[in-house]
DNA sequence: GTTTGTTATTTTATCTACAATAGACAGTTT
DNA sequence: AAACTGTCTATTGTAGATAAAATAACAAAC
């Protein structure tokens, strides 16, 4: 089946819903641009809108027949893209289900049991193995090294170490830089959460991520925004996986997000780099404590 | 032409010196662990050591009928995998070549200069992108983000960070552990390379990785040191293309790796630091000089 | 009890093929 | 002439096939 055309259905979705809200359509590039897509895309989404008779398409009018229904949509599996679906598997596999540090990894029987080729696998794996967890043995299989207490303190060392120097740098920006801004703005999501934590608790993993990004951003060294990546990784799954009190959990980190927001603001060093450490030393106690230790 | 035979053609060659020492020859299992390689394999060069008569092979005697010849080696092209091929090919096009920043990389273009298929290419690229040097664009080329003053600057900043760290971790090791002997082995090809250091000094850059991987493998953390293979790779193929004055660079780098290593026997922290950060400051120093500038 | 012969099976590394997607160029419309 | 569309080509993403290499099993030989 060659290549899925999970692009197109994606794309056509999005299309759907910014349809939806005008009257006429715009040119075949710049929707191509509005949606992120090459025209070959755009030109397959117009001739489906218009073979669902969504639209009258006639070289440049494009007129409005009717509004988009649910049914018109494809389903959510059919958009992800096959990455997605990997990564996802494969997470649920190491995480969930009991996988021993030191299990082998079969690049055959995964595929067989996600329902897609070899390549794919080995390509995520082969992507997948920068984060530490996975390694391999050449001409044979890959070895899993675990999500063990080990990951998570080696992991933490150097999200301290890089959070720190880029908090540093965020205090040292310019004041006229907008990142100063966006942090404006992120305290004010950080209160709106705050006020309805009760309702909003669970949206906490989302903003804390972008917290986090906008800190490290500043730091502009490519190898500090890319290890982020690792983090993301690591603590979206860990929310997935580990609710045991998150409520309180998300609300003190809110908290402690604010303080941290309130020291960059005051740009002192030294006011920074504590309210940095004080944060990151509870996020390394939430992390420590959903791992079983290996022999308690 | 599926998969190359280059493991049993490398395990050969390596085979070849291993007996040329002694007259009799191990068991199939040992013969295995020894070269790193299965039972199927050993068979092969078995089977071929007979065909040459270099053995006599029946069950289990083994008898040297006479020692190897040149003439019975795999040329060396024959036996380095595809992906050094292509990890050669490729730094020579990006490096040596006028690779702008911003030039696109096109995976069928490259597969078909190596001579390869495109599964290969791909699978290096995916690889090598962790090292912050070029970007995929999803469904389309990958850009090469270049070599440039910020990569160098970006690399050299994580590298400083990390390794005052493994620095001090190093110091602080118990007395005996068996880093200390490493440590001490270390100083001794130092001294060795120094003393016919006008004859030696192109040797220097596989010491110098040796030893700041020492340094680094005590801080285990895995982060840190896959790490290094960025800075392992980028000086690798640095110093084989910048050889102006490597003589003087050279000598005088492992003049401040025995300052560094007499630093790190002392134990004392501060005086670690020092030297650790005296001899980063001028290895960094090297590599931008090497670097044009983007608009001078 | 270790080593080998034998044989079979499984898995990886690599190539090739093809649909989806991107992108280029020339022709058309306003 | 600027913006848009029709058409075509080139490249990527993915599946499937195949040789090399690993792994396994077990009886026979030493």
């Amino acid at each position: 089946m060659a290549k899925q055309n999970t692009v197109f259905k994606d794309a056509f979705n999005r299309c759907l819903t910014l349809i939806a809200e005008t009257e006429a359509l715009p040119s075949e590039l710049e929707l191509g641009t509005l949606l992120g897509v090459s025209r070959t895309t755009v030109r397959a989404i117009l001739a489906r809108l218009k073979e669902l008779e969504i639209i009258a398409w006639d070289k440049r009018t494009k007129a409005m027949l009717r509004a988009p229904q649910p049914a018109d949509f494809f389903s959510a599996e059919e958009t992800s893209s096959l990455a997605e679906i990997i990564e996802r598997s494969f997470m649920r596999r190491i995480l969930a289900g009991g996988a021993e540090p030191g299990m082998q990894i079969n690049e055959l029987e995964l595929a067989r049991d996600i329902g897609t080729g070899t390549t794919s696998v080995r390509e995520f794996l082969i992507r997948f193995s920068r984060f530490g967890l996975i390694e391999k043995r050449p001409n044979s299989h890959w070895v899993l090294k675990g999500f063990t207490r080990d990951f998570a303190l080696e992991l933490t060392e150097i999200r301290e170490m890089f959070e720190l120097r880029s908090a540093a740098g965020f205090a040292a920006l310019p004041g006229d830089h907008p990142a100063w801004r966006d942090l404006d703005d992120m305290e004010v999501l950080h209160r709106d959460m705050l006020a309805n934590i009760d309702t909003r608790y669970r949206d906490f993993s989302e903003l804390d991520e972008r917290f986090h990004l906008l800190v490290h951003r500043s730091s502009s060294n490519r190898f500090i925004i890319d290890f982020y990546d690792i983090i993301t990784i690591v603590f979206h799954y860990h929310y997935q996986w580990n609710k045991a009190n998150d409520r309180e959990r998300n609300a003190r980190a809110v908290e402690e997000h604010l303080e941290y927001i309130a020291a960059l603001k005051t740009r002192d060093p030294a006011t920074v780099a504590h309210a940095c450490r004080q944060h990151l030393r509870s996020a390394r106690e939430t992390l420590l404590q959903s791992i079983q230790q290996p022999d308690a």
